[in-house]
Parts: structure tokens; sequence; C-alpha cells
RNA sequence: GGGCGGUUAGCUCAGUGGUUAGAGCGCUGCGUUGACAUCGCAGAGGUCACUGGUUCAAGUCCAGUACUGCCCA
């Protein structure tokens, strides 16, 4: 057997274990009509880059909650893919182009579709590549990408079905329009930012030639498509000029001055320009008083023809013309700053500009109330619980959803027009002909639908639909959707309406958000500030464990993690020292002799193990309590138990920060700098050896963490199972061990109390060591005494002594206590008194000042545990377990009360 | 304007109504004899934003205030 290297290595053993549980298939379940299955569809990542660590984040929740379930024994389903990302792919493709000094118009829409798919070849590859460095234990058979037949299968039909239902209709209708992507876009893809621009008061003079009319707008270049002035009703100032009319300057365009109740009298002047062309409310206004629409831009935002002198400017151009003319003819009242919100295109930036199109919609109100109702009845709960409110109050404000996108990537419209009769007819398959008229001539839909569309259906199509598929009778509805809380409405509320449309049932159980990943000092990361991480970098300088664990410990659910370098530190130590103590087990089996009596425990527990399938550990508490074991093996599976049930509760309720820290602070803080040093003392004396709960308790923190860090984890428990005896670890890979179960009956309280007392005393001589500079090296003497506990701690006097460097050492009872000389420092302790004969070394006046300090804090603990125990309704209504430990605790600080004013009083 | 959060150690954050509120990093002192200096031991550091309420008991529940972040319009 090789050696164990010093320091963790992380690049091969990563390599190694991920490539073996590929070719032992364990990735992929075994469908079990008997069992419920748990099923988790990965969200599925842009092919327009490399992941993120926000992705990282993601996929890391995702793995730690399928690890889980699958070593709970669920035949555990985890389905990865990826998706097209119409816009964001067009975006980054058509950028490689501009670069080229090329276009997508030059290329054409087919070579520019083979463009792309090159494009997402490479990716996809990169991609999942950094899933399997993650560690991402998926089903790799089983992935699907959007634009694959059967998913494209299932987008076509989904449109035909709501198509028939009257529940997608195409429409005329103001949208947001992308000027560089040149699409429409939905209310979700448009960012609205804050920005300072200006309000210009702007003159229109009346027809008639008796004055003018100022109306104030962020937008002057936009009167080009005026067709009104409106003001409120109600407002006294505009009494007399509504219904005359005004000429606008330039075009000489006469249009009315009409009066609607919508106009915000303290906007301004009060009068509104009305352009239902390229503003929401005008156009909604438009409506409502059957003003004419203009349109005055074309697709690349340039003004058209409607702009009659300003044809051909660029918007922004044009503003600044328009704005300068009026000026010159002495119609610019003035100008104001103005901060407002404007909209930009979510994937390029761009300010968006309202405009009206005819594009196609889904008619959503009907799909929302089902997906509503599911929420509220609690068929799918939502985690963190406090993002269905978020839910809620989107869903029902929802509006329709623009689906069609004018780009040439992505799943075409299933819709063909009759060129000869006009009919539209929406078909899962390409028609051959007309089915009104028998026309031939049929143009399909230029448009693709939107991405979200896709993705909407996807639960359920990667599992089949619409075919009818085992995978989707057992596997639907899946268990658990993670995903960011960032794309609720975009991705999740999309996939719970949709899901429920198609299949009738809820696409997953339970929704677990995670936040959004921040710098350091809690700035978004962006390419722009320069201040992202790439997983892969991360994991090649701190390892993949590492940044697991960085990545989910001690964070909260849907809390955005400020992450970074150190986090990646913490991580790597952690690693490292887990790697550390493995390696301090595994070599103190080695030099054990074979025939050593820990080996015939350990074979014992194996087949006791066997034959109760239970976990070893749990098997050897029994034997270790039958056999009255020594302490800190007692205490150190007493403590075991409880992180077990604990950990089995916080992961069940999705805290796995929570359950991260819990396995952390056990493993640091009670098996390495307790248990295995109190181990050592053992191992060179060999009475009863520490080497199976040494073993045993290690493999049980393995399994516990396996989740959290996958490799590490097969590294050490195959490095450790080599090392024990046949049988006892029967498994073939940690990934597919059961995961540990508490047993709340086998706690050892009375072992938890010596050892805090043990822990007590050693520290406490430490503390008086370091505080009065006793080298390291310097054997002291020491005594201590006890009541109740002098006999167990006495039977720990070897490890009180070796920990604390304290030798001669006596334990003894209270009642031998014998009057030392004055120049002892004695520490009062919850249950014993720690006496050191510092001759010479003490000073009177600072030991009186230290334990005066200690009387007053216990005097005002006792004052108010008296209190509250003196409370008759205290009494009445707290819990027993409660007022028992209160009384306890009185007992106790009243005992060490006593006890620290008769030291004060020896002190002379 | 509407909605949802946050405010806890120097920094970044955990914290399940019930002892004296924790971690990582940072800081101070000491320490390399065989698991680990990617470490160990010891220590300093807190009015849990503020005000009021509910409760036997509040960092935790409720209301308000201040500051702050995000989402939607």
């Amino acid at each position: 057997m090789s050696e164990i290297a010093k320091a963790y290595v992380w690049g091969e053993v990563e390599q190694k274990w991920y490539r073996f549980w590929m070719e032992q298939g364990y990735f992929t379940p075994k469908i079990d009509c008997d069992k419920e299955p748990f099923v988790v569809i990965m969200p599925p990542p842009n092919v327009t880059g490399e992941l993120h660590v926000g992705h990282a984040l993601t996929t890391t929740l995702e793995d730690i909650v399928i690890r889980w379930h699958r070593m709970k024994g669920e035949p555990t389903l985890w389905l990865p893919g990826v998706d097209h990302a119409g816009i964001a792919t067009q975006v980054v493709v058509e950028r490689e182009l501009a670069k080229e000094g090329t276009d997508r118009h030059q290329l054409g829409r087919e070579k520019f579709t083979e463009r792309i798919w090159q494009w997402v070849n490479k990716h996809r590859e990169a991609i999942t590549y950094q899933h399997q460095r993650l560690g991402a234990s998926c089903d790799w058979v089983r992935e699907r990408f959007t634009l694959d037949e059967g998913p494209s299968l299932a987008v076509r039909t989904a449109f035909v079905r709501l198509y028939d239902k009257g529940l997608i209709y195409r429409g005329e209708r103001i949208n947001t329009w992308c000027p560089r992507c040149q699409t429409v876009l939905s209310d979700l893809e448009v960012q609205h930012r804050d920005m300072t621009g200006k309000l210009y008061y702007l003159r229109y003079p009346f027809a008639d030639g008796s004055g003018y009319i100022t109306v104030a707008t962020t937008r002057p270049e936009t009167y080009l498509g005026d067709t009104a002035v409106a003001v409120n009703p109600g407002d006294e100032r505009f009494k007399g000029v509504v219904g005359k009319k005004v000429v606008l300057p330039v075009t000489n365009r006469e249009i009315p001055i009409i009066a609607d109740s919508a106009v915000d009298m303290t906007f301004g002047t009060g009068a509104l320009k009305i352009t239902p062309g390229h503003d929401p409310v005008d156009f909604d206004m438009a409506e409502r008083q059957g003003l004419p629409i203009i349109n005055i831009l074309k697709p690349d935002g340039t003004m058209n023809e409607q702009a009659g002198l300003y044809a051909g400017l660029d918007r922004f151009a044009c503003r600044e013309k328009v704005v300068a003319d009026f000026e010159k003819a002495g119609l610019l009242e003035k100008i104001e700053p103005h901060s407002h919100a404007v909209g930009h295109c979510d994937r390029c930036q761009t300010m968006i500009e309202p405009q009206v199109s005819r594009q196609w919609f889904v008619k959503i109100a009907p799909l929302a109330e089902p997906a509503i109702k599911a929420v509220v009845d609690g068929r799918i709960v939502i985690v963190p619980e406090r993002f269905t409110k978020v839910y809620l109050n989107w869903m029902e404000n929802i509006r329709d959803w623009c689906i069609s996108r004018q780009l040439w990537w992505g799943h075409r419209i299933p819709v063909w027009y009759c060129q000869k009769c006009g009919e539209t007819i929406a078909a899962i398959d390409e028609p051959k002909s007309c089915t009104k008229c028998g026309s031939t001539e049929l143009v399909q839909d230029p448009d693709v639908l939107d991405t979200w569309f896709s993705s909407a259906l996807w639960p359920h199509s990667t599992l089949g639909w619409p075919e009818a598929t085992e995978d989707l009778s057992y596997f639907y509805p899946t268990s658990v959707m993670v995903t960011g809380y960032d794309i609720l409405f975009f991705w999740v509320a999309r996939m719970i309406m949709m899901g429920l449309e198609d299949i009738g049932d809820i696409p997953f159980h339970t929704v677990f958000l995670n936040g959004l990943i921040r710098d350091e000092k809690g700035d978004k990361m962006s390419k722009v500030r320069g201040n992202v991480i790439n997983p892969n970098d991360a994991a090649d300088g701190y390892g993949t464990d590492a940044l697991r664990f960085a990545l989910t410990t001690g964070t909260a659910p849907g809390g955005d993690i400020n992450f970074g370098q150190h986090r990646l530190e913490a991580g790597r130590h952690f690693a490292n020292k887990l790697w550390n103590s493995a390696r301090f087990v595994i070599q103190s089996i080695e030099a054990a002799p074979d025939e050593d009596n820990a080996f015939a425990v350990l074979k014992e527990v194996g087949m006791m193990a066997k034959m109760t399938e239970a976990d070893p550990w749990q098997v050897l508490t029994h034997s270790v309590a039958a056999r009255s074991g020594a302490l800190e093996d007692r205490w150190i599976l007493s403590q075991l138990n409880r992180l077990v049930t604990d950990v089995d509760r916080l992961m069940s309720d999705f805290q796995f920060g929570e359950a991260g820290r819990y396995i952390h602070d056990f493993f640091w803080g009670d098996f390495c700098d307790w248990y295995i040093e109190m181990a050592k003392i053992r191992l060179s004396d060999s009475a009863s050896s520490p080497l199976p709960v040494l073993a045993l308790v290690l493999e049980a923190i393995l399994r516990l963490l396996h989740p959290f860090m996958p490799f590490i984890t097969e590294e050490l428990w195959q490095n450790l199972k080599q090392r024990l005896p046949e049988g006892v670890l029967e498994f073939n890979s940690i990934m597919i061990a059961p995961c540990p179960v508490g047993d709340e009956r086998i706690l050892d309280t009375e072992a938890e109390q010596v050892m805090d007392a043990v822990i007590e005393v050693v520290r406490s001589i430490r503390n008086a060591r370091a505080e009065h500079k006793v080298a390291v090296s310097k054997w002291i003497e020491a005594s201590v005494y006890a009541d109740s506990l002098s006999a167990a701690l006495s039977s720990q006097s070897k490890a009180i002594a070796t920990l604390a460097k304290v030798r001669p050492l006596n334990v003894l009872n209270r009642s031998q206590r014998q009057a030392e000389g004055e120049k002892a420092l004695v520490m009062v302790l919850k249950e014993a008194e720690v006496v050191l004969p510092w001759v010479g070394m003490v000073d009177v006046a600072a030991e009186r000042k230290r334990l005066e300090k200690e009387v007053g804090v216990t005097q005002a603990e006792v004052a108010r545990l008296e209190q509250r125990l003196q409370d008759d309704t205290f009494i009445a209504r707290a819990p027993v377990a409660v007022v028992e430990k209160d009384r306890d605790r009185l007992q106790t600080c009243k005992g060490k009360l006593a006890r620290l004013n008769q030291e004060l009083a020896q002190l002379g």
C-alpha cells in the first residue's frame, strides 16, 4: 500500500475518482417502481460561454442534495442539460463576426446558423468538462440540449396546444425593442436603470396662431410621432384649450389637444405630448381615445421616412438636432435636469425603444391561476419561504408574455401563412398544403420563440414529453428545482405554469433558491469590473472540494455570498486538515501489529454491522457501552450521534450551510483537538486500543462530508477501507454507502459530563500557564479536587497530565484538600478546583483581584437564576426541562460561588 | 410609487424563543519532539441599529423609526 502524501494534492485524485464513478455507472439511476425516486433537473446553463462561479454554486448545491439522497438509497436522477440561449448566444456570435468585419446579414440566415452551431459544439464540451471537474454526479446518459429533437418536438407541441386553446395569439401591441439585437423583448428582459437625463420644455404653437402650449418631455425627438397633446380634464390651467389644435414644428402636422384623466397634472407643465407609437402609456391612451399611431423609427434605431427632414438620423443625433431646431425657432422654453428609469436590453445593454409591432403572445392569466394555487395550497414549497410572496406578487400582476423574437437562433415558430388565402396554420409538423384552400404556397413565420418558452417545458420535455415515456411516468413530478432567485420569474414561474398545463401536474415539489455570488467586497461580479472568479481557476488553485466547501459552508439559504480568496483558503485548509487527520488514523492502523486486539474488534463490528444492517460506528457505540469503554470513546461516539441527528435535520431543511458548519466544528473541534489528542496517549500504551473508534468515527465523518466534498472523502475512504480488516466497509465506493443515521437512545450524557470537566480542567491549566508565561516544555505540578466527579476525573489523570503538561498530578476528593501554602494558584471551575502550587510566582494581590472578578460574575449569575426560579409564572409556564436545567445551573453556580469565597478567604 | 430583505466582533457572515451569542479571516502572545505551520495552544475583541410591544423568557416574534440593498413599476 502506498504512502499517504503529507498534504492533499487534488489534481490526480479528482480525475481518478470521477472516472471511476462514471465507469461504475453510479450516476445513472435504476428505475425501481417500489421506491420513490429523487429527481433534480439541472437548470441548463447557456452555451454562451464558460460556467461562472454562480453556476458552480448551483451545481454544488444540486450535487449535495443529490449525493445525500443517493446515499439514502433512493433511486436518484440528476438530469443535466444545456440551453441554446437564443438572444444571448446570437449576441456573442455577432460580436465575433463584428471583429471579423462582417455581420449576420452579410452571411445570411443559413451560414449564420452554421456559425452558431460551431460555437455551440465547442462550448458544450467546455461546460461538460467544467461540470465534471466540479464533481457533478449527474446522469450524462440523459443529457439534453434545448434544440435536440425531443425538446424541440415538445416546444412545437406545447405551442400548438396553446394555440388551439386560444391561449396563444398574434397581436399588434407596444413592445420593447432592442435596436442593436433588432428584436422585440419581453418585459422581463428589460433592465430599468435610474439615469440623470433632461426634461425639455417644448412649445407647440396653436394652429389658430393664438400662442402656444408648453409640453415637457424627456424624449423631444419623439414629437415627430405625436398624435395629440393631452391635459387633465380637471386642470383649470387648460380649461380653454381642449379641442384646439397645435401645429408640430418643421413637419407642420396638426394634432388635437385632448382631455384625459390619466394625465398627471404635477408632471412638467401638466400638458403631455402623446406619442402612441413609442410610449406604452400613450399607447393605452391612444386606444381609449382613438388616436392614430405613427411609427418614426426603423428597426436599427434610426429615423424613418415619417421623420421627414430628420429621416436617416440616429435617434440620439436626431434628438440633438430637434432640440437645436426648437431653440432656433424660439420654441424651446427651458431644459431641466431630470432623473428617471430608462429601460436597457438585458443582453447587450442598449437603450431599448418602445415600439408598436405585431408579435406572438401567450395569454397568461388562465395559466397563472393554477400555478398560483399550487403554491398557495402548498403542493409546491419555495425555500427560503420569503420568496413565496415575491412569486405570488408577480404572478398576481402578471401580463401577457411576448414570445416571438426576431432572431435566427432558436425554435422557429411553428406557424405557416398561406400566401393564397391568408390562412394562419399552427402545426407540429410542417403542413404540405393550406388547411383552408389547399394551396401549397405556405410560408413559415420567420421568427423564433423566446428561449424561456422552451425552458418552461424543461422538466417534462427532458423526460420525454410529449411521448409517454417510462422516464416521464417514473421521474415526473421531479423533487427539487435548485436555481438562483434571479430567475424566479423568468423560469421557475413559467415551468410551474407550463408543467401544470402540459402534464396536469406540478413540475417539482420544492423550489430551492440560492443567492448571488459577489466578490469579497460585496460587489456584483462582472467582466467589466474584472472581479470574476473562474471556477476552473479556483479548482486549480485550491481543489474542487475546497471550492465546494467555500461556496456552501456557513452560508444561508437564498443569501448572497461574498466570495473570494479568503473563503477558498479556508476551504483548502479544511481539506488539508481532513487529509492529515485521516493520514494519522491510517498511519496508526499501519503501525499496529496484525494480531492487535483492535483488528478483532473491527472484524466483529464488521460482522455485526452486516448482520444487523447497521452503521459500523453505531455497532461500536453499543459494544463500547457494553464494555464500559474509555471515556473519550464513549464521548466522541455520543457527540457523533448528536451530530448525525443534527445534520440529517438540517439537510432535510435545505440548511446545507449550517450542516457543513456542524460537521466542520465536530471534526475540527471535537475529533481533532480532543479525541485524536487523547487517542495518541492510548496508542503508545496499548491497554485498550482507540483504533476502532478512531477509524469508524473518521469513516462516519467522511460519509457525512461526502455530499459536500466528494473527491477527498472518496480518496480517504478508499484508503481507510483498504487498511481495515476485510468486510468492515462493504461498499465499493463512499458515494453508494449509506448516509449515517442517528439514534437518540444511545447518547451517553454521563461521558459527556465527565469529558466536559476534563476539558475544563485542561483548559484552565493551559490558560494559567500561558498567562504566567510558563515554558511549553516545562512540566508543572498540579492538584485537582472534585466532589462527585473525583473518581471519574481521577481515571483521566493520565490524559489531563499529558494534555496540560502537568507532573505530578494529584486528583483527589475535595474532602482531602488541605490548606496549602498561601503561594498556590487556585482555579475554581464548574465541578472542580485546580491548584497549582507555584511558590514564589504567585502575586497575591493579582490572584485576589482575579478571584474577586469571578465572584462578581458568578454572583450576578446566581442572582439572575434565583430571580427566575422564584418567579411562579416561569415555574408554571416554562417547559420542565428548562426549569430543571436552570435549577441545576443554580446549584452549580452556588457551589462554585461558595468555593470561590472560600479560596478568597484562604488567600488571607 | 409598490413589494421583499438586511443592520450581530476590526472585516465577511452564521445563528432552531430557553446557560455566559458563534465561525472564517484579521489581530496579540507563545510554540516546529512523528497527522497537520495549509498547524497547535492561549488571548483580546459585542449596548445583537434604535424605540415600543407580545412572552415566564427576545439577537430570534410583532409594530414603528433610521440607515441600507434588491426586485417590480
